[in-house]
DNA sequence: GTTTAATTTAAACGAGTGTTTAAAATAGAG
DNA sequence: CTCTATTTTAAACACTCGTTTAAATTAAAC
């Protein structure tokens, strides 16, 4: 028999990994608890409702990233007071990469929920990161404000929607975009490896000088 | 009673608009023939299954799309042999703002296809593309490939990626973004704007040089 | 006008969904 | 051990889904 104490932990687990691949709606509660070796009605009776449980998956994630990102800002700030664009993408990427320490593929997992997430839930995981990570998320859109000052807001306000964009519809469909590049040019990138690759592509097109 | 002669039509016609709206498994059968006001068996009689009718769908645009936008590489390319990479995008302007004359809102309408069709269809339009549309869509890559050539194959396939999620997202929530644009900084842009806006974007994330 | 083909219609089918219920099993406290 | 509270379980509920069927209706052919 299963380990009571940990059923809810076995529900997240077998969820995130599901989320994330397949999206919200397409990922039924009879999949997840068959996957996670528990009873249908414990997700229910552990989390209230699907759309709680999906709440419960991002917070699980968000929790850890939100805070170290915030503290990888401040300190490049502390360092380097004329940070590039390129500086200020890069510190997200070793809160992203740490968070493969916290549980096995958690970096791509995490990227493809907030994908799937921004896609589906029709603004809805905007208004639960702002309010519950809102001061986590202006500090960031400050410090590119200050490092590209020649973008006047309103336009910066269109390209990091832009930016916003690139890398959630990236990620989201990240799995099948790796499984082509294998194909297709023989290159084996795991989720570092893209991430790597799209901070030059932002940067660039964040700070292109605005043409008249 | 109904005109028999377009029921097709009007399938066609509330199943894009729904479908753009909500996704494709997120919109039933039934709530495309009510708002198209037929009856629900006829989707099946008409197109076969839902798959077909998704496929019908997006036909009707890439039919139209694929070979304006093609027509325009080509005359672009017999005027302008070093075409900028600026040029090659803004080729698209035209093909895309045509679709406003074929059916209202169409353009955005079409971008929020594709979007959907890519992060749901698991890479199915992809393929559906490349079988259906492979000549237009390698001809167009060439001409990017082309215009800057300093940018190796298997990078240029992750920024075109990177490019249509900044392109597909941006049209997805333009309407959201144009109000919050005009609240926030008075700025009234159109469609036509924001799609002039985010060229100059795309191609320096494109061009800019890859890093060692 | 009659006959034939194409289309529309209402109804049902079988499968799948999230959620609820009430009984059974387990765990912790006295 | 006994009693209570927590957790797990199987079953059912009410609903939606895409699809199919067969009869009714309309259109076309002769």
């Amino acid at each position: 028999m299963v380990n009571r104490s940990d059923t809810k932990t076995r529900i997240l687990d077998a969820a995130e990994k599901l989320f994330a691949e397949r999206g919200f709606s397409e990922t039924s509660l009879r999949l997840i608890t068959s996957k996670a070796e528990v009873n249908l009605a414990s997700v229910n009776y552990h989390f209230g409702s699907k759309k709680e449980l999906i709440r419960a998956v991002l917070a699980r994630y968000l929790d850890v990233f939100m805070p170290a990102a915030s503290s990888e800002i401040v300190s490049l700030q502390s360092s380097n007071k004329d940070a590039s664009l390129n500086d200020i993408f890069s510190t997200l990427v070793k809160p992203l990469l740490d968070l493969n320490q916290l549980r096995s593929e958690g970096t791509r997992t995490f990227l493809q929920l907030l994908g799937r997430g921004y896609i589906e839930s029709h603004g809805h995981l905007m208004w639960f990161i702002t309010t519950h990570y809102g001061d986590h998320l202006t500090q960031f859109v400050k410090a590119v404000v200050d490092s590209a000052p020649h973008i006047p807001p309103a336009e910066m306000f269109w390209r990091l929607h832009f930016t916003l964009g690139t890398v959630v519809f990236t990620m989201a469909s990240a799995d099948a975009l790796t499984e082509i590049a294998a194909a297709d040019f023989g290159e084996h990138n795991d989720i570092e490896a893209v991430i790597r690759k799209v901070i030059p592509y932002i940067s660039a097109g964040v700070a292109v000088p605005v043409t008249a």
